[in-house]
DNA sequence: CGCTATCTTGAATCCCTTCAAGTCGCGTGG
DNA sequence: CCACGCGACTTGAAGGGATTCAAGATAGCG
């Protein structure tokens, strides 16, 4: 199910349209995003953008995860945030980039060139405005993810992943809800600040407590969200916005 | 040494006048900001703002700290910023706050209304300029401490943090440098995801090994500083910005 | 159908926390 | 100016949650 991308593909019909860096631009600013954008695909597990790579391309996320990590010299991970489609990667004004960017599943790209969209940047307002917006939900969800690094406990972290999993799922309340998992076990774990084996272990704990079911290994239903919710550490309305 | 701003302070003088949200505004810009601001002091330990109070006032910080953090239901806490001198405080776009703000130092603040403030964001573009590039470096200090919260040891971490101390310290080289820590044990604790007793730990094992010296409490001195950043698991030239 | 990466489970270990008992430094008041 | 008192800090010992190391199971691919 690989969906092709013209190097010309009308930003009308583009399914990120509405909620991407372009989400508030009108048609006029549409046509001058067209003029210096292309699409570029990667396959899953590959390097999209490196930290310390020269910053030289802008894009927005079309479809596919990516995610966005941090890895220590003597091999330590964290990953610091998920790119999913209509999120942003890179960082005007900076001159380098500062995480490993990687496909998690296949990634689209709509990329631009830096200069001409640091002046687009600069000269339309439309953009500029919705940059910041999402700058500031993602340092938002950076923060909140923060707590659950600092202060959550290993089943906590879990319940709360599984819990952003369904919320930022697309599929619309069915009858039986049937999620998937975006990540491997060593994935989540580098997501979580735990090990791949607290993972599993904290999964089967989980199954065994009758809260979720699996079906293979990525998918899985909830079989008592209040339960989820009430492992997850969070209050009655906040949690993971993201 | 209590600094006494007058409510019509003139905005050339400020100490933050060239690294606040206010940094690339002209005279024109400035005046229209003194218009609508008014300075106010919280005394250190005060709360500044609550999470989930409504949003009717940003500002900057003039002087002293601030932090920024989330208490959970029972108790456990994280640190997950602190705000210095011409850091923002506050939101556009929320209706309500998000982290509970409090005086860690005594705190004099530059206020403005929500309403007249959001206003001039949208037409003054040197304020929205400078407020998602403090945005984005904010969001990447943010990404950084999750390396650290979610992967570093306790020594690794305290390391880190008398690195951001020193760094962020404004003394200017002397011959012998004297730095202060700004925080008490436990906040420094609730900050780096630790208990109290394991930064007293730290700091002990430390001085003990010939990397700091302690005179009273807060005020210390790096004795080896190739040392403490070698137990900082950051590598050469990387490390935290903010 | 078989192979291999991914995952699960077990056992031992360890780092950090928890609980507890002091000690120290600093500001206040005598 | 010094003594006092309390909050902040230090240190110790025990406990526990997560990691590490290791062996096997499973799913999903070719």
């Amino acid at each position: 199910m690989t969906l092709i991308f013209n190097e010309r593909e009308k930003c009308g019909s583009c399914p990120i349209r509405h909620r991407a860096v372009c989400a508030r631009c009108d048609d006029d600013e549409l046509a001058r995003l067209e003029e210096i954008k292309s699409y570029k695909t990667f396959e899953a597990g590959q390097p999209i953008i490196w930290r310390g790579d020269e910053l030289v391309t802008f894009a927005s996320v079309v479809t596919g995860i990516a995610s966005l990590s941090r890895t220590m010299e003597d091999g330590r991970t964290q990953v610091v945030g998920l790119l999913l489609p209509s999120d942003f990667i890179g960082r005007p004004g900076r001159e380098y980039v500062d995480f490993d960017v990687t496909a998690v599943t296949e990634v689209t790209l709509c990329q631009f060139q830096r200069k001409p969209f640091e002046k687009l940047v600069e000269e339309v307002p439309h953009i500029s405005q919705r940059m910041m917006e999402m700058a500031l939900d993602e340092l938002n969800a950076a923060r909140e993810w923060m707590v659950l690094l600092g202060r959550k406990t290993a089943r906590e972290k879990i319940a709360t992943f599984l819990e952003m999993v369904v919320r930022r799922s697309t599929i619309p309340n069915q009858a039986v809800a049937q999620y998937s998992l975006p990540l491997t076990r060593e994935e989540i774990a580098n997501f979580l600040g735990l090990t791949l084996e607290t993972i599993s272990r904290q999964l089967s704990a989980m199954k065994k407590d009758g809260i979720i079911e699996f079906e293979g290994r990525r998918n899985f239903f909830i079989k008592n969200l209040a339960a989820l919710h009430e492992a997850s550490g969070d209050d009655a309305d906040g949690g993971i916005i993201v």
